[in-house]
DNA sequence: TGACACTCGTTGCAAGTGAAACGATATTGC
DNA sequence: GCAATATCGTTTCACTTGCAACGAGTGTCA
């Protein structure tokens, strides 16, 4: 029992700085590095998995808002690290995929993405890293329980590829 | 062996993930009802622990860095939450302390914290949630030893009440 | 065919943010 | 005692953010 609530024992907020500090030292990679932004880093990481998808189909994956997704790739394009354009199928969407300058920009830095995330990981055993994971799944499961929480994103729940 | 970069299995995004959803589950017991943001709240909390604290103090404690803590106390005293006075000691300072309003938005906020906290790691037994704080403090560790990491705030290590 | 509801991506707006610079106060070294 | 330096909290500036509203395109159903 707790005679005084501590912020520093309190699991959300410890949650919350751990992610940031990961974050953080993750986006020496590829923010100072090569000027990215967190947003604009998770579209590209997206588009290297699907050839071409609209901004929603982002939004969808990558747990982004609409407008952060939809400014991200509109500052890629400008860096011509992506190519916009209209679907055929339907005029409403965008086709979204990555340039060859965009590709290379994701060659050099997902090894340093990587070796950050081995170097996180190499204090832990193979089973801590599954027991980890098996926690934060198991913290996740009782918000999908709970109406009140955020909806958790396709891609989240293991979806490797999204819809046929 | 990774054939393909996938964000989804990319531990620091999916600490991100859970972190903002928790994070937002959370912020319905402080902000939905009782208009308070993320850096108001974290003031407010520290505050409890401790009499008189100046800005540097909080930002020491809570990971907020100093112009987020600044505007926040300034937010809380328009609330009549806090109350700021110049310090004696050394007049740069600023004591900061909750009022009798700010201590019963306390009272009623922390047990709504506290239920959503207990609920998150209702799916935990007491050796899972062990556990789960090992591993992360293990995580921290390792970035404890990266000189290019960000320095832990002297609370988050354990300090309980900061210097003598 | 046409009216209606829906979905798409974008944008306007108000608010929050981090980095750097600021004035004010304390401390240090001579 | 006094200049130089450091620290405190605040503010400025450019930028990002989320929400809601928007125009454009699609689907639905009479």
């Amino acid at each position: 029992m707790r005679d005084q609530f501590d912020l520093s024992e309190f699991l959300p907020y410890r949650l919350a700085v751990l992610s940031e500090r990961v974050s953080k030292r993750v986006a020496l990679a590829y923010s100072e590095s090569h000027g990215l932004t967190v947003p604009e880093w998770r579209v590209l990481v997206h588009l290297s998995r699907c050839r071409q998808v609209s901004v929603r189909e982002i939004h969808n994956c990558v747990n982004l808002e609409k407008p952060r997704v939809s400014r991200a790739v509109a500052r890629l394009e400008a860096a011509r690290l992506v190519d916009k354009a209209e679907s055929q199928q339907d005029h409403r969407l965008v086709d979204i995929s990555l340039t060859e300058a965009g590709r290379k920009l994701l060659d050099a830095i997902v090894p340093e993405a990587l070796a950050v995330e081995q170097r996180l990981l190499s204090g832990l055993s193979e089973g801590d890293q599954e027991r980890l994971l098996e926690l934060m799944e198991r913290l996740h499961s009782v918000l999908d329980a709970d109406p009140r929480a955020a909806k958790r994103s396709r891609m989240d729940l293991g979806d490797s590829d999204g819809p046929a």
